[in-house]
DNA sequence: CGATAATTTGACCGATTGGTAAACATTACA
DNA sequence: TGTAATGTTTACCAATCGGTCAAATTATCG
């Protein structure tokens, strides 16, 4: 008798590593284009290349399927606001997480695409992820922007809305790309359009900030 | 035997326009949220309060369907880019662009996510007119921007970017609502946020573009 | 009014949906 | 090697999908 996803030795076997590993790919694949109800098992099993009791047999339900990659992407996508520094200089913060989101726009598209279409759809699975760590997590790196605009070190601003820019502004490059691409077009649409992205956006939000026209504080 | 939509008489009537209306008001309310693959036809009849032949009756398709309500919301989706104006003064032009936009995410959260959602589809429908109008109108926009830069009433910058940089930020408090709620909290979520981002936004953006540290130029 | 065109609906169709049952194949391990 | 656990597949199910049809109803207008 086979009993699905971790069987009486609750360790994992080899095959299962494999499996779910090529599941939740695949699975990213359509999910982060279709949204969740958008999307079909047997989409994901074709791209998966196998049968979908097969995939059945790995993720009991679409929702389960859905809620492990969602659960396994969440973390690395907000690495970049973890690694935001307190004790950095806000130039040197405020410009690499910049950078930092961009790469991951341009490397992890399809994250970021899952996420938007979870947004899109008032966040049925997610709403809980949001308005608990999410939020903990802002408000920390809010508070230490706050206390950089106290110092004098940047312009007094609304913390928040810096971060909603920020995201908004990067994730943009991976959510609308066929929309930045065909606005650029062909000449102007190469690999190239991240530095060009990275040069104005960098500017934008030094320059905006009074990062460096403010006299050195303290 | 009726001929569906435009008889014999190609004016249409009362109940035609009525009734289309209501539906793509219908189907703007579904096919927001859950984007065109994910929508069906029996979710739109019912918030629609008509049954499904009937729907059928006037849009032959679903595609038919979507076409009609992506054409007639493009039109008013791109009035506010229409209306920046190169005889204006770089300040206010950006200002009022940047407040038009944050109104329609406000007044037409439904009509940016439409837009979001096909987007993040890959445009399967809307990539001719994204290369083509959306192009061009960019294509025209950014010109003035640049002769601005030139004149050396802003900040050399991209204007490709920069427009991208507004686009994300003003419909980002449309389609990802829901996070910005669940990270601003209860306190301050309520309809002042748009009050916030304004002003933040523009902060931003005429500092970041330096339009009034530049002396006047000619 | 009467008649013709326009509108609406219930019943239905084949295809696809998420998911199951059970037979079959493979692996791990004593 | 044998055998029990794990993995895979074929066949299938009820529900829902987009869409059709013909009959019934309603609006329009002379």
């Amino acid at each position: 008798m086979a009993i699905p996803r971790a069987a009486k030795t609750q360790r994992r076997t080899r095959i299962q590593e494999e499996k779910e590993e090529q599941i939740l790919e695949a699975a990213l694949d359509v999910f982060s284009v279709s949204g969740f109800r958008g999307s079909t098992i047997d989409q994901i099993a074709e791209v998966a290349g196998m049968s979908k009791p097969n995939l059945l047999y790995y993720f009991r339900t679409k929702e389960a399927m859905h809620r492990a990659l969602i659960d396994r992407v969440l973390d690395t996508w907000l690495e970049p606001l973890r690694a935001f520094d307190a004790d950095g200089n806000p130039e040197s913060e405020i410009r690499s997480y910049i950078r930092r989101k961009l790469e991951m726009a341009r490397d992890f598209p399809r994250e970021s695409r899952l996420f938007a279409n979870e947004m899109l759809q008032g966040a049925p699975h997610v709403e809980d992820e949001l308005k608990g760590p999410l939020k903990e997590l802002v408000d920390e790196k809010a508070e230490v922007i706050r206390s950089w605009a106290k110092a004098g070190k940047i312009a007094k601003c609304d913390p928040y809305h810096l971060i909603f820019s920020i995201w908004s502004t990067t994730q943009h490059y991976a959510d609308f790309d066929v929309q930045v691409r065909a606005v650029l077009g062909q000449e102007h649409a190469g690999a190239g359009r991240f530095e060009d992205a990275a040069r104005f956006l960098e500017q934008l939000f030094i320059d905006g900030l009074k990062v460096k026209c403010v006299p050195n504080a303290s």
